[in-house]
RNA sequence: GCCGGUGUGGUGGAAUUGGUAGACACGCGGGAUUCAAAAUCCCGUGCUCCUAGAGCGUGUCGGUUCGAGUCCGACCACCGGUACCA
């Protein structure tokens, strides 16, 4: 028996002691060539704010669970760590604060790294990066030009939210209420030369792929399905009426023979001089017609292109309407003030969201007709409608007011004609007082009469198809992902542009394109477009004069392959073999903010890296598990002057007191810590006070992990209380020759029941981390703990219940697992032990506790052996004092035995 | 509006998936120890009734069942996502 001492748990001193030995072992660094079967553990990696927050100690220390049993278990486990360090907040801090994003960038990691690693997590810190450093944006250019020569980039003008006043693009989340989010000027759109990745390629893919990941959140799936927005219907083109619109032809003095241009110039001039002398003259909407068929001739020649997902709904159709971004739309506004005047009123609802929501609708009749494709000698008339959409489908729809609920309103307020199509299957319709979109048979649909709802479908689409006037299509709503950004501090977009022959590919030789480190912040816009030399190369084709794109890439493009990086050892380029051999990762955690953009981005780019032949990754998706964390919420307090610190405020008689100015507090929400709201908490702090073990504990126990957790100081110290009882139930423990491996296999009595409690919290802790139930294994890890601190023995059953706990323990609170480990007598660390085995037996029972109910209502209970026929039950159950006293001689009608579980007398 | 989620003591939350509702923790009350405090340990703690015991109790109303927090139907509230997506 080895000599006691007794001495406090101090964390401050055995936690970087315990750091220090794990990183001389080496236990963390993950073997590319390993035997074992793999499993590799991934959570977001975090931008290098300057700051570590308690929502990073909560995401990392889920990780570190997983991590940590999965090597108990086993497994060569991957688990790195890196920076997302690219990006806008490093620029701003050099226009404001002065000095350089990269300098900035380097110091945050810097100071971000120290406090990462007193938390102790499980890390490989050999394959860490920063995705500014040359050597990843390195790789991520030869990545860009491969996914070119796949045909999975290109470039075209589009529309870009530019800020005037600070001469930059701005991403849509950056424009609030239509002004730039830093210099609060009009956001103007502008047409400007972009960079895209092809996602749209992937689109059918990348929702199918959905349904295999099995261990992704339901919701996340759900989002990424809606956002891509798949939709199946036809394009149908709907041919100019020459008749309808003849009938106006008087008010535009046309005369035979005369041709429509003619007439229409003659009538645009006489309207310039209408202009000219301030006379706008409204036109009714049947003149407007003539000139719509006019500039529809110039615009459309082949007709108005509507889309649709419900051809089935054709004969119930009774107008058309156009986005007021519609190409035709603009042709009319040239030439009618009404147009232009609707257009603004349109656009004046458009940009607060609230506004959008409860917008009425509002239209314009053009005048136009157009011909029904279906019905001899029916025309529909040309709205332009504010509910129609340029930047889906086509910009212009059909509407059918019976069957879907804009259009019903619509026509409500314009008096047009409702014609129900589609007869619901449960009774006759009555007055319609809204659309109905279900499904049904057709009616008054001449040859879809009878057809179902998919069956009309199809049909309409094949007689559409046969008449050529459309076809049927796939709608998504996903776009492609513009990726060019006028920043400086990012990937820059390996491309040359010369002007004999165009956008040119920097050739891999060339690479890096590197940032220049020489740049000035003092005005506004892209540094890399003011810099001496950067612009200026000679084009790889032709040798002539020719100029560097100065775009860089979004920051997106960053973190949509980190992962497979990690797989490589340091400093090698991009590994193949390595990043097949390690993806995909097993286990993904992070927040669900990124439940569309990250995740979306990272799928389609694995898919982009194995069509390159980079990587073989035959299903493409890099994250075969995905958990997505709640936050670390914290009470608010606030005075007239503003939020106060909640460490600040006290209660007096029941009044909040702001302790250093004395005025009385509120309490306000419970929310997501944040610097303005003045709830954070600085990890730095915790560590310092109560260590990492605490931090990690508080923030993985109570609540489940998918939840939001709240912080409270009552709760730190309930974990702090918790480790130091662990610790004295170690010390009080007297070291045997087997240590914390012992197994106590000859137990009896007390101990018997030790050894069970033990056993059954193993299976329960194991259940509840395999789940990612993190709350219920904690539970389990305090109950076996309670059921310690009540045991006397100093036996076997003692140190093998005690050797659970540590091992149990280890994944959570790493650092008191090591010294009680140590102080056991364990071999070893406890961070390459393997998880203890569990011993099935000890889970079941020789004597149960079997509650008894009558008629469904608990009388009593009685204590039999666990496989005592049922009728011997029965009796026993029948004759248990207070159950026989319920029962009062009534004739018993029925009795229930569940063996093992429960009995119910029906009286 | 649509999609997803949640609703259980004073609080965070458990509940082997239809079988003792409230594990575990926080808080609170009482006690032990202490000159005292901290720490620690013990007891109690869903609500109501005077105890043995009984009644009520998992958002609401109804249903299935010997038995419902769990299954079914209808609703309510809150949270998240999303939106004139044709």
């Amino acid at each position: 028996m080895a000599e006691q001492t007794t001495h406090p748990y101090n964390p401050a001193e055995t936690e970087p002691r315990w750091q220090l030995a794990w990183d001389e072992a080496e236990c963390f660094i993950a073997k590319n060539d390993s035997p074992k079967p793999k499993f590799y553990a991934l959570e977001m990696f975090p931008y290098p704010s300057g700051r570590i927050h308690m929502g990073h100690v909560r995401n990392y220390a889920m990780g570190d669970v997983v991590a940590r049993y999965k090597r108990a278990r086993g497994f060569e486990v991957l688990h790195p760590m890196g920076w997302d360090a690219f990006g806008m907040p490093a620029e701003n801090a050099a226009i404001e604060t002065g000095g350089h994003p990269k300098d900035w960038t380097y110091g945050n990691i810097e100071q971000m790294r120290a406090p990462m690693k007193r938390l102790g997590f499980a890390l490989d810190w050999s394959r860490e990066f920063a995705t500014c450093d040359v050597d990843y944006y390195t790789e991520q250019q030869r990545i860009f030009l491969k996914f070119w020569e796949k045909g999975l980039v290109y470039s075209k003008t589009a529309k870009v939210n530019w800020d005037p006043v600070d001469n930059t693009v701005l991403a849509n989340e950056q424009v609030i209420d239509g002004k730039g989010w830093r210099s609060g000027a009009v956001v103007e759109q502008r047409d400007m030369e972009q960079w895209f990745f092809k996602i749209t390629e992937y689109a059918d893919e990348l929702i199918e792929g959905l349904d295999t990941l099995d261990r992704w959140p339901e919701k996340v799936r759900t989002m990424q399905r809606n956002w891509i927005g798949k939709s199946e219907g036809c394009r149908i083109n709907f041919e100019i009426d020459e008749l309808g619109n003849s009938q106006a032809l008087d008010a535009f003095g046309y005369q035979d023979g005369m041709s429509l241009k003619t007439m229409l110039d003659g009538f645009l001039s006489k309207r310039a001089e209408d202009i000219a002398a301030r006379r706008p003259r409204q036109l009714k909407p049947d003149d407007r017609g003539v000139t719509a068929a006019w500039a529809w001739a110039h615009t459309y020649p082949d007709g108005i292109q509507v889309y649709t997902t419900r051809p089935d709904t054709l004969f119930g159709a009774s107008f058309i309407a156009l986005s007021p971004d519609h190409p035709l739309t603009k042709e009319l506004a040239a030439a009618f003030p009404e147009v232009v005047d609707f257009q603004a009123e349109c656009a004046k609802i458009g940009t607060s969201e609230e506004a959008i929501a409860q917008a009425p609708k509002l239209g314009l009749d053009t005048g136009l007709r157009v011909d029904h494709p279906f019905i001899k000698d029916k025309t529909l008339p040309v709205w332009i409608a504010n509910f129609v959409l340029m930047g889906y489908g086509t910009g212009a729809i059909f509407g059918c007011p019976a069957h879907d609920q804009r259009d019903f309103d619509f026509a409500t307020k314009y008096g047009l004609p409702i014609l129900p199509v589609v007869q619901s299957d449960e009774g006759e319709a009555g007055e319609l007082i809204e659309a109905y979109t279900g499904d049904g048979t057709l009616i008054n649909s001449d040859f879809l009469n009878g057809l179902s709802k998919d069956d009309g479908i199809r049909a309409a689409i094949e007689k559409i198809e046969e008449m050529g006037y459309g076809e049927g299509t796939t709608q998504y709503r996903l776009r492609d992902w513009g990726v060019s950004r006028q920043r400086y501090w990012g990937c820059p977009i390996p491309v040359i542009h010369c002007p004999k022959c165009g956008a040119v590919p920097v050739p891999e030789a060339d690479l890096p394109v590197e940032l220049p480190y020489d740049i000035e912040f003092d005005s506004p816009g892209n540094p890399l477009d003011r810099h001496p030399t950067f612009k200026h190369c000679t084009c790889p084709k032709c040798g002539g004069e020719a100029e560097r794109e100065t775009d860089t890439l979004d920051t997106f493009a960053d973190s949509s392959w980190y992962y497979a990086k990690f797989a490589g050892k340091d400093g090698s380029p991009f590994d193949k073999k390595a990043a097949s051999d390690w993806l995909p990762v097993d286990q993904y955690v992070g927040g669900v903010e990124h439940a569309v953009l990250h995740l979306l981005y990272s799928r389609f780019f694995t898919r982009g890296l194995r069509d390159c032949g980079l990587i073989n990754l035959p299903s493409g998706e890099p994250f075969a598990g995905l958990f997505t964390q709640g936050m670390v919420t914290h009470a608010t307090y606030e005075t007239d002057d503003g939020w106060v610190l909640p460490a600040d405020v006290t209660e007096k008689d029941g009044v909040l007191i702001h302790m250093p100015t004395g005025k009385t507090a509120t309490k306000g929400d419970v929310i997501k810590m944040s610097k303005s709201k003045k709830n954070t908490v600085d990890p730095n702090d915790i560590i310092e006070t109560y260590g990492a073990d605490v931090a990690r504990w508080f923030v993985l126990s109570d609540s489940p992990p998918e939840r939001d957790v709240e912080w409270s100081e009552d709760g730190v110290r309930g974990a702090w209380n918790f480790q130091k009882k662990v610790w004295r139930i170690v010390q009080s423990t007297n070291v045997s020759d087997h240590g914390p491996t012992t197994i106590a296999s000859d137990a009896k009595g007390d101990a018997l029941t030790l050894r069970r409690a033990a056993h059954k919290a193993l299976a329960k802790i194991t259940e509840g981390i395999e789940a990612f139930r993190f709350n219920t294994s904690v539970a389990q890890i305090y109950e076996l703990t309670n059921a310690l601190s009540k045991y006397d023995g100093q036996d076997a059953a003692r140190m093998e219940a005690l050797g659970i706990l540590i091992r149990s323990i280890a994944p959570f609170m790493p650092h008191l697992a090591e010294e009680c480990w140590a102080q056991l007598g364990g071999e070893g660390l406890v961070a390459t032990a393997d998880w203890p085995t569990l011993d099935e037996a000890m889970l079941v029972e020789d004597t149960v506790t079997m509650p008894i109910q009558v008629n469904g209502k608990r009388r009593g209970e009685i204590s039999v052996p666990k496989d005592m026929p049922k009728d011997e039950v029965e009796a026993l159950a029948l004759s248990e004092p207070n159950v026989a006293r319920t029962i009062d001689g009534a004739p018993v009608r029925k009795v229930i035995v569940v063996p093992g579980r429960i009995v119910n007398i029906v009286i």
